[in-house]
DNA sequence: TCGAAGATTGTCT
DNA sequence: GACAATCTTCGAG
């Protein structure tokens, strides 16, 4: 998915983003995979169509996108942690007012759904189609990616499943 | 009904 | 680097 872009279109615009920081999350005996606790109401959508969305909220604040990946019935998805911003700038630089700089729009799951208008409407929705799409972007070459262990969880913390363009200024995290 | 934890961000020291 | 904000989810009682 690194390269690949994100688009989201709502009422306010549509804003596009290049997939730049991604992680996965294997399944039920993924520690730290919500789906490690069963099929819940919350973890529903990581059970369906591969090629959907699972946006949760956490921390009582921050929606976060994932791609739901593998075949139904397996609850696997990969998480979108941040992209570079494409197209639409001025409309996520209007619903992030507090980012200091263009790389802050976007570097971080939380801020990049508050950039791009991602939210519960958006659960479970197909990938292929708008409102929001995951369509194919620049190929990334093997030499130009880091695979580093997750960010942000104590369960597996060590298991690489981190995958970031090497050197890109809109990943997340500090350098 | 209650309590604890969480795939984060922003502010303050 | 520490910690507060904030609320959904889920298991226990």
């Amino acid at each position: 998915m690194l390269g690949a872009l994100l688009e989201c279109t709502t009422p306010e615009g549509t804003t596009v983003g290049r997939i730049v920081e991604t992680e996965a999350y294997m399944g039920e005996d993924d520690p730290a995979c919500h789906a490690a606790a069963g099929r819940t109401a919350r973890t529903a959508p990581l059970y369906g169509e591969p090629g959907s969305a699972y946006v949760y909220f956490i921390y009582g604040r921050y929606w976060c996108f994932n791609a739901v990946t593998r075949a139904a019935g397996l609850p696997s998805a990969v998480l979108v942690r941040a992209v570079e911003p494409v197209t639409g700038i001025d409309l996520m630089r209007a619903r992030r007012p507090l980012a200091r700089s263009t790389a802050d729009l976007t570097s971080g799951p939380g801020k990049l759904c508050m950039a791009m208008g991602i939210e519960v409407r958006h659960n479970r929705l197909p990938l292929d189609r708008r409102p929001l799409l995951i369509r194919a972007g620049e190929r990334i070459a093997d030499r130009d990616v880091l695979v580093t262990p997750r960010i942000g969880i104590t369960k597996a913390a060590d298991w690489p499943l981190r995958w970031i363009v090497k050197g890109n200024p809109f990943v997340s995290g500090r350098r």
